[in-house]
DNA sequence: CGGGCTTTTGAGCCAAATCAAAAATAGTGG
DNA sequence: CCACTATTTTTGATTTGGCTCAAAAGCCCG
């Protein structure tokens, strides 16, 4: 199966196939971390830039009551951390969710084909950006859409993002996530998650089971939610 | 007085006199604008970049049924769209909040300075950076805090940034919003907004009147809010 | 087949929403 | 400088979406 790291970054930018080969090569290092591991701390300055190849993981803060909020759902192809050599710093935690494989790229490596290839650094550039319009789209949906939109919105950018990587088949698609993990996603509680998830299922936009979801019909769900793909940015590649 | 830009822009990096002389030359075009104008619209891909110089912005995006969601607050210094040559379409839309001093810089201009300079574009990088990192935690504010710690939050970051700039006087700031633009902004309605600032006023943690907001206590409005200024990522300079 | 997660259900509650209207402020033009 | 509006802020009453607590049922896996 391709480089889900290459797949990604074509849509950002069109790549060489010199770029496609230094992606590659940089993945080369691989590590295999069980479920709820946790790869980078709030407060560290790692080494290596991680980026996921196979699995899930996430990125969060908790607070001292033991109140935790995930920030970002890290796919195949998600880069964890490479604005910590800016930054110098982890403002948050990444960890998996579900067994995963993990790509550790050397910083140094990073910067040296970034500093060579405009397409790559900006394809890179572009990813980041992308986190970045994630994440207000999540504020959107917290501050101002009902759970179950705004649940059905999270299965819909799933579905989107997994699609540019190649693991959607028939509009189904791997979900790892406990309720309690997608209550910390959504800032519900995992009892209304149970709830809204047992509605949708009877509305029949879903089939839930197994850690599978099934979206039975994506336009139908996409206009339940008010999805509208463009903040993904999904363009390039063709 | 300082160019805000420079005195944000030192926070990420430490720049040359060249460097400052560059931003300072590249904002030479300035606007004045109203309250509540349209910088950039959803959709559109502006041909300059802006930048706040005085007064406050902010990003947003509108429901269908109305609704509105604030999704950054856009104060001296900080850049509107500098991503937008990247993602090739604006994902929401940029407005002032108050009467604002807007400065169009070429886009060209601006490549071309970063491809000179390695600082100035690490510093931009940097800003971007704090940019997500700063949506990230109002994630967590919105998901995870009550009402009251959520506006104290805002409050603590507000006197934060705008401290960088040298916005701050005696823990006083300019915080031109109404409360239904705080309520757009937490996720609130405007009714509760309005109770939650009387508990924090009555509580002696803040005052608010006339569009100024002075903090009593900045560390016990922190030790409140359980702030900590970590994710604004305030280093360099010294 | 037993012990720990998950998911599900039920009951009661609460933070924050909505609706509605009054009071206070800020603008605006004469 | 003042009357007239329009906007903002405040208050009260009521409703509600989602929370908490608690316990049962279903799973997964060694």
């Amino acid at each position: 199966m391709a480089n889900p790291v290459v797949l990604k970054l074509q849509r950002g930018a069109r790549l060489s196939v010199e770029d496609e080969r230094a992606i590659a090569e940089a993945c080369s290092e691989m590590v295999r971390l069980g479920p709820r591991e946790v790869l980078i701390r709030e407060g560290e300055n790692p080494i290596h830039v991680h980026v996921v190849v196979e699995g899930f993981a996430c990125r969060y803060k908790e607070l001292s009551d033991g109140g935790r909020q995930i920030l970002a759902w890290l796919v195949p192809g998600d880069f964890c951390d490479l604005h910590v050599a800016i930054l110098g710093r982890m403002d948050h935690t990444v960890a998996t969710i579900s067994t995963s494989t993990i790509a550790r790229l050397d910083r140094a490596a990073i910067e040296r084909v970034t500093s060579i290839s405009p397409s790559l650094s900006r394809a890179l550039w572009w990813a980041s950006l992308v986190d970045e319009a994630i994440l207000r789209e999540w504020l959107l949906n917290m501050g101002r859409r009902p759970a179950d939109q705004q649940i059905a919105s999270l299965f819909c950018e799933l579905v989107w993002r997994l699609r540019t990587v190649g693991l959607v088949c028939d509009d189904e698609v791997l979900m790892p996530l406990t309720h309690v993990e997608l209550a910390d996603t959504l800032g519900l509680s995992p009892v209304h998650v149970n709830r809204v998830l047992q509605q949708l299922r009877e509305a029949g936009l879903i089939e839930l089971q197994n850690k599978k979801l099934k979206v039975i019909d994506l336009s139908q769900l996409m206009a339940f939610a008010e999805f509208d793909p463009g903040y993904l940015h999904l363009s390039a590649i063709d």
